[in-house]
RNA sequence: GCCGCGAUAGCUCAAUUGGCAGAGCAACUGAUUUGUAAUCAGUAGGUUGCUGGUUCGAUUCCGGUUCGCGGCACCA
């Protein structure tokens, strides 16, 4: 049989197994292949191969990683099983970064002390070196096999057709497979954490116990992620926004973040920035009231909808909502007046302070809160100008991530089964949206049937510097809104026409955004939004305090966020402070730098001094910040 | 909201089996006037989240509660 590996023909003997083709196509990596992909299809290396175009499976390709982590998955199961008998198991998936297990262990109450132990048993079976064999039932079989199992009798219920198993050892899993030939292959594991979740993720049903865990090809490659995980910590924005002095949480408002001095800076730059860049593209700034009463919130579908996530309350006898989001409010800024077809587009912008009593459990830093500022706009425009919109605020959108760096990708969700309004429009609206990123450069992918009962959206999944991605910007058709309320404008003919809305956001929540900037800078942010940019040390306070508050002063005179730091300490020590607190530019100031006006500055993170003119550092501060630059 | 864990000085953390609550950093005072990541000495700082109980005695054991953490569910 012929069998083609990287391009070459072989002619080899059948049948022939994975290992087997290994050893003859590719000697020097027989021992490293996991599985065997032939036609797309991955299938165990103890399987015949077929004839045609084969490739090896390599454990540090991407399938290779998720494939050493679905088999740690059932090498710790098996590990479980042994130290309790009684756990009985549900799904045990490979994810992201890692796997875990759900398992319910009863009236047994596991901690992470418990996690060594479980971890030994599993270097143990790694040492037996135990073989993953699939099998192939029939369902009756299947349901005989795990009896004793209620969560896979359930699955196995749901299944048609024979249902495949593996076995390693005493241990056997329901499984689609492949996996490694044998336990021996999976030895750079962590267990990394335990959590509750419900099973099959229904909050009906019983909780049962996940452990994550993570397992990579090589011993440093393992240790290269738990870095990782420990650089995450250090970066995380309740962290560095307690060290930082940007924000506080308090027990008398759980869920609503106060912005201390310097991280009132940091948000009010972007605000600025924000407002700027929305002038530029056309935007009128509103600002809607903050509670309004049940009434329109009735009109506009939240009451029914959301009471239960809303703060309301009773004046005068009359309910009233703290607003949840801004929507009714530029609704109503937009019935204010009678409009013409040649005024469409018009575009509220709004940065509005919203209130939504979000579970407690869902709580998390900047991240999710309960008061917060959505950056949001309402735009209200016509049928014929969905496409056009979308594009120009894509290109907003465009330019503000790129100002920090940040990339995204796209995903379109469409028409859900609950849907309202006509299938064309639908169709013609995804269509917009669709062609208005490929005309604009960018790919997307579709999330069907995701959209909202109103109109289909776009979202913008961010990327931070670490890897990881945020949901931050959308893009939402809706025509249920302007409807409800009954809004119209007049068209060429004298008739009045229902509009379309599109809500948008781009930072999505001011907050969350602003915690991802923290996390994404490490907390050094560049100079534009650094709460101090330029930290004055003057080496002799008696000698070198004039000169260094004249630098101050002309600083400021540009309105740079500089201070003068002439405490009784040396000059390390101010240095140090300088560089803990992250300040983008520290200069010092001395002798040399007093007799011929100049200033020596040094960048954060950077171990390079650099003496100019003081009229150069002028230039160069003032290009940095009006330009956004990182410094 | 659910499962699990936690809460001690401004911050980060200690405190054998229940027996006078400690350290580093920060703060304050004094000395030192300093050229690129921590000068020295001293002082002060706490109803151990709150609340009930057990006990001669509770930071420690038990219950309740609030807030936080890791997830799950939720996210207009």
């Amino acid at each position: 049989m012929l069998l083609i590996y990287e391009g070459k023909e072989f002619e080899v003997a059948s049948p022939l197994n994975g290992f087997e083709a290994a050893k003859i196509l590719d000697p020097s990596k027989k021992n490293k292949a996991i599985a065997v992909k032939q036609n797309g299809r991955l299938t165990d290396m103890n399987v015949s191969v077929e004839e045609g175009e084969i490739e090896f499976v390599l454990p540090d390709s991407p399938e290779g990683f998720e494939m050493i982590n679905h088999s740690c998955s059932h090498l710790m199961a098996q590990a479980i099983l042994r130290l309790y008998p009684q756990a009985k198991f549900g799904f045990g998936p490979a994810i992201e970064e890692g796997f875990y297990y759900d398992v319910d262990f009863g009236d047994v109450v596991l901690t992470d002390k418990d996690f060594p132990a479980i971890e030994a048993e599993m270097k143990k079976i790694v040492k037996e070196n135990i073989p993953f064999r699939r099998k192939e039932v029939s369902k009756e079989e299947a349901l005989a096999l795990f009896a004793d199992n209620p969560y896979k009798i359930e699955r196995i219920q749901e299944l048609e057709g024979t249902i495949s198993v593996y076995e390693q050892g005493e241990f056997k899993d329901l499984c689609r497979g492949p996996h490694v030939p044998s336990t021996g292959y999976l030895k750079h594991f962590r267990l990394l954490s335990l959590a509750g979740a419900y099973w099959r993720g229904d909050s009906k049903n019983k909780m049962l116990t996940r452990i994550y865990a993570t397992c990579y090809p090589t011993e440093e490659s393992l240790k290269e992620h738990l870095e990782t995980l420990e650089r995450r910590k250090a970066n995380d924005h309740r962290r560095l926004g307690k060290e930082l002095g940007l924000f506080m949480l308090s027990d008398y408002a759980p869920g609503m973040p106060f912005f201390l001095p310097k991280g009132q800076i940091v948000y009010n730059e972007l605000l600025s920035y924000w407002r700027e860049i929305h002038q530029k593209y056309g935007y009128s700034e509103i600002t809607t009231p903050t509670m309004m009463s049940r009434e329109l919130w009735e009109t506009s579908g939240h009451w029914d909808h959301y009471k239960d996530n809303m703060y309301t309350t009773k004046v005068d006898e009359a309910d009233y909502a703290i607003k949840p989001m801004n929507c009714p409010g530029a609704i109503l800024v937009y019935q204010n007046g009678i409009h013409s077809y040649r005024d469409l587009p018009l575009r509220y912008a709004e940065l509005g302070h919203v209130h939504r009593h979000e579970a407690s459990g869902a709580l998390n830093g900047l991240f999710r809160v309960r008061a917060f500022t959505q950056d949001d706009a309402h735009i209200l425009i016509r049928r014929d100008q969905i496409e056009e919109e979308v594009k120009s605020i894509m290109k907003l959108m465009d330019e503000v991530y790129d100002v920090f760096g940040l990339t995204y990708r796209i995903v379109l969700s469409t028409r859900p089964d609950d849907y309202i309004g006509e299938i064309e429009f639908w169709n013609q609206s995804e269509e917009a949206l669709a062609s208005a990123c490929r005309d604009s450069g960018h790919d997307f992918q579709i999330n069907p049937g995701d959209g909202a009962f109103y109109g289909p959206k776009l979202d913008f999944k961010l990327r931070d510097s670490m890897g990881r991605t945020w949901q931050c910007g959308t893009i939402q058709l809706d025509v249920n809104l302007p409807h409800r309320f009954g809004c119209f404008y007049i068209d060429e003919s004298g008739n009045k026409v229902e509009p379309v809305m599109l809500h948008r956001v781009v930072f999505g929540s001011v907050e969350r955004f602003l915690g991802i900037l923290i996390e994404n800078y490490g907390g050094a942010f560049p100079t534009w939004l650094a709460p101090v940019q330029v930290e004055i040390l003057p080496v002799n306070n008696d000698a070198h305090l004039e000169y260094a508050s004249e630098v101050l002063a002309e600083l400021q005179g540009m309105k740079v966020r500089a201070e003068i730091d002439s405490s009784n300490e040396k000059l390390g020590y101010r240095l140090r402070q300088a560089v803990v607190s992250k300040i983008p530019y520290t200069l010092v100031i001395g002798d040399k730098e007093k007799e011929n006006h100049l200033v020596t500055y040094r960048i954060y993170g950077q171990k390079e001094q650099i003496t100019v003119s003081l009229e150069e550092f002028k230039a160069l501060i003032s290009e940095s910040i009006s330009k956004k630059l990182r410094y």
